[in-house]
DNA sequence: TATTGTTATACTCTATAACTATA
DNA sequence: TATAGTTATAGAGTATAACAATA
């Protein structure tokens, strides 16, 4: 066997992604926002509530490691932190309005960013690239959960 | 703006690269390598030479990074630090061919697992995903140097 | 003066352990 | 006893600074 006809897969996806995610700091910075605090918004969907663990599960990090972030989204008024009545352990996590907006500008930001990317893809490529993305994506969260 | 229709594509690429890098380690470790290893086995090409300066900068590395990884290789004979007899200061690297066939074996291996996660994707999509994948990767690459 | 390879140090990020308040 | 949230601590990984040898 000579060699590889094609680099490794996690070679292409992991550069790739870091220098994107580099990219788009500028964007996340205009909005005062870290990567972190990005994606802790983005976790909070539009479904209403979470606990602060369930949270850090759904995006990969540790629980101990989302407080401070959580703690500068509440101190900004972009989330919600209301005890459960149910269970005074838990908070109830929530996008307040100004939260989503800022979530929703800054997403469609990066996403234009990334759009221009993807532009030097064929059309054809481009959509397949998109849905095969999504796929392998979506079978290997599932395997976490 | 109701909310985006598809994930961030970083956010699909880092955890999708993530996992599959994870999913790796075991092959890796069967060949006693670490992952650093192997990336630097991978970026000593079939060209022969290298500066340990470059051969950083070609992996995405620091310097000083890849010394103990060095030290290690070629303690197991898999690369060769012979100094440049027109520069003194300068190590050229290459593998060995015990490396190289430690290398290629590594990679067939950690390709078969990454076709088998493929194989969900229907054929066209498949080609066209590492078609584009690879346009990509590439042009974040020309990008950096 | 600049560069290669090296070591030692500092810094960032993340995970672990230990605590409180609830259940 | 187990769990949610928190704090403090320790660890892994990385980058920075400083050095000797060479150009």
């Amino acid at each position: 066997m000579p060699h590889a006809q094609r680099p490794d897969l996690a070679a292409m996806l992991l550069p790739l992604g870091r220098a994107l995610a580099t990219a788009e700091l500028p964007v996340l910075e205009r909005h005062d926002l870290s990567m972190w605090g990005y994606v802790v918004l983005l976790g909070l969907g539009d479904e209403p509530v979470y606990t602060q663990a369930a949270l850090a599960k759904a995006i990969g990090a540790d629980k101990t490691r989302i407080i401070g972030v959580l703690d500068e989204l509440q101190h900004r008024a972009l989330i919600r932190r209301d005890p459960d009545p149910a269970d005074r352990r838990a908070r109830l996590l929530s996008l307040t309005p100004a939260g989503r907006t800022l979530r929703d500008r800054a997403q469609a930001e990066i996403q234009e960013k990334e759009n221009l990317l993807l532009d030097q893809l064929p059309a054809a490529d481009r959509t397949a690239f998109l849905r095969s993305l999504h796929t392998l994506w979506s079978s290997i969260a599932d395997q976490k959960s």
